[in-house]
DNA sequence: GCTCCTCCTAGTGAGCAGCA
DNA sequence: TGCTGCTCACTAGGAGGAGC
């Protein structure tokens, strides 16, 4: 991907929602992998031109300033022998800069989430002229006119190739709804979404509502999904489905992955790989982290006592 | 300290209603 | 009649308390 398309696929990322220039700044020093530029003066001007130039892009002006974003990693408190997030920072969760209002079925084919769809003002017109394309302004008297109230939004066509990758069929046909949870875990690009905080904060809908929501997604493989354990402040363990767009999908050892290879590793020891279950247990126990749950242990064992078995 | 039971949360398959 | 959108009943897993 050259320079300047890797700058649109951030645009195209953020949704219909669009980009504020300070977060587009925090988005390519955050991009992996990296942007290969520095992002210094003579840059950001050069990608300033490159943005207005663009038919795929408008420029709106928002009835508000947006903060920047905020951005977190998740996988940073992964304990890695147990594959559980074992910290309390996400009980402080920032604000939501993109707070879910989905924009209806219209007859312009705009699908996608933005609060400030129907009163934000275009301003294209002020930052270029029709033809030829050529920026009627420089970046900075851009952001001392309208500071943090303007925002870069892609093309729908843009938007939805960035979420749905190159191989995937873009005559697929999502739903609204759909859509925002495609959005929504497309900007959260490598960190992806949890399920749980999807309909339990940005959609505020039952869990078995957003199944549903979330089922054409999976039937047309634009989304992947791992299986997330979180254990919060209380000691409470919270198991979800950590969602990524397939184009941002890695590997990750599940709770259950490390435990089952801490069973296959004692009966490769043991001679022709056979132990008792009780022997087992014991051997789970002195080498599984206190951090692991009995319950936990107790399901690894009747599927092992079911192998056993059956075999 | 262990087991069993209950409650809670999260996720899913099946089936129903409405509509073209 | 088949598809879509939605709801309901159910399962799985974990926490916590009671009883032994």
């Amino acid at each position: 991907m050259d320079l300047l398309s890797i700058v649109v696929d951030e645009v195209a990322l953020e949704g219909l929602d669009g980009i504020t220039i300070p977060t587009l700044w925090i988005r390519l020093e955050d991009r992996q992998p990296g942007f290969p530029l520095k992002l210094d003066d003579c840059t950001k001007e050069l990608i300033w031109k490159s943005l207005v130039i663009n038919s795929d892009l408008l420029f709106y002006e928002l009835p508000e300033e947006r903060d920047d974003v905020v951005l977190t990693d998740r996988f940073k408190d992964i304990d890695a022998e147990t594959g559980i997030e074992v910290t309390d920072s996400f009980t402080d969760t920032p604000k939501d800069i993109y707070p879910i209002d989905v924009v209806p079925e219209n007859k312009d084919g705009i699908q996608g989430s933005c609060a400030f769809f129907k009163t934000r003002k275009d301003v294209t017109k002020q930052v270029r002229s029709k033809s030829p394309l050529t920026p009627l302004v420089s970046l900075s008297e851009a952001l001392e006119r309208y500071g943090r109230k303007l925002v870069v939004v892609a093309s729908q066509c843009l938007r939805y190739r960035a979420l749905i990758g190159s191989e995937s069929d873009p005559d697929v046909k999502l739903g609204s709804d759909s859509y925002c949870v495609l959005e929504r875990v497309g900007r959260a690009r490598w960190q992806g979404e949890l399920q749980r905080d999807l309909h339990g904060g940005s959609f505020r809908v039952d869990a078995r509502k957003f199944h549903y929501f979330r089922k054409s997604l999976v039937r047309y493989q634009l989304v992947t999904m791992q299986s997330y354990v979180r254990r919060m402040k209380t000691g409470q363990q919270q198991h979800s489905i950590l969602l990524l767009l397939k184009r941002f999908h890695v590997n990750r050892r599940t709770k259950y992955d490390i435990l089952m290879e801490v069973t296959s590793n004692f009966l490769q020891q043991c001679p022709n790989q056979f132990s008792t279950v009780i022997m087992l247990r014991e051997q789970l126990v002195v080498s599984i982290p206190l951090s692991f749950c009995r319950p936990c242990l107790s399901s690894l064992l009747l599927v092992v006592e079911s192998c056993l078995f059956f075999s």
